[in-house]
DNA sequence: CTTGACCCTGGAGTGCACTCCACACTTATA
DNA sequence: TATAAGTGTGGAGTGCACTCCAGGGTCAAG
């Protein structure tokens, strides 16, 4: 598929793909048939990758931390124990993210409940639930 | 206490403390007693403030949004619904954070555990744990 | 009263992630 | 064959969140 449909089916804007290509996270193929079509082809893997880019940004993760990220996935792609090690470390990365955002969600819980309550006793205080 | 100090306190340095105050961010007293003192005074409650700062960056609120939220938290004081309000934003922006979270976290750890059980059967797809 | 540590303001610079633009080429349609 | 729509490259510009620096004021110690 051509770029704008690319485009259509990621949601992504044209020049944000570009942008991706030039940094090297997308890798759609060039010239397939003896120089017939001079446009660059996406197929459905870059479909998977680019949603895999957009919610690993959505965890945190920096356009260059994505990259060296696949790379070294891709690279440890048959060493099982590397490749499991990275894994093990995004699950860790994770983990914290999730922890502090349960602490802010419980607090936030907690605020509404006191209000509610027609705020008996003190509020709830941000320090009580350490993020 | 002075800049110093609270930048020790809080972690952060004097710079972007000071990018926090032209922000509007925080609000430290100035020149308490009778133009003696040409330093602004950090309080308490701002240690707690910065950490509240720290805590929604992490949750991937913008300073700007940051800044609005609170201002709106001030204002509806008085108000319990729209205070209310406000927070169930927070928390059902949140909760659909913790959701990707979660789903990707899922994602991880069957992949983790497909390649610890010898590969069998086709890998795990993103597109299984929708995010 | 000088020295050094600390404070303030204003403005410039940085890295990231886009976003926009000018210009040139290719391809489908009238 | 003219024209419009789509594609590629290179480079400039934008908004955000800092980060650094010059120039100048304040204050406590010696």
């Amino acid at each position: 598929m051509l770029i704008s449909e690319f485009a259509k089916v990621t949601g992504l804007p044209v020049d944000t793909i570009r942008f991706y290509i030039a940094k090297g996270l997308l890798k759609p193929d060039r010239s397939l048939k003896g120089g017939s079509n001079p446009y660059q082809l996406f197929k459905p893997e870059d479909v998977t990758a680019a949603r895999m880019i957009r919610l690993q940004q959505t965890l945190g993760y920096t356009l260059g931390e994505i990259l060296a990220l696949n790379e070294e996935y891709r690279a440890g792609e048959h060493s099982s124990e590397r490749t499991i090690e990275v894994l093990q470390l995004q699950i860790e990365r994770l983990q914290q993210r999730k922890e502090a955002l349960d602490a802010a969600l419980t607090f936030l819980h907690s605020k509404v409940d006191w209000i509610k309550s027609g705020k008996p006793g003190s509020a709830p205080r941000l320090e009580d639930y350490q993020c």
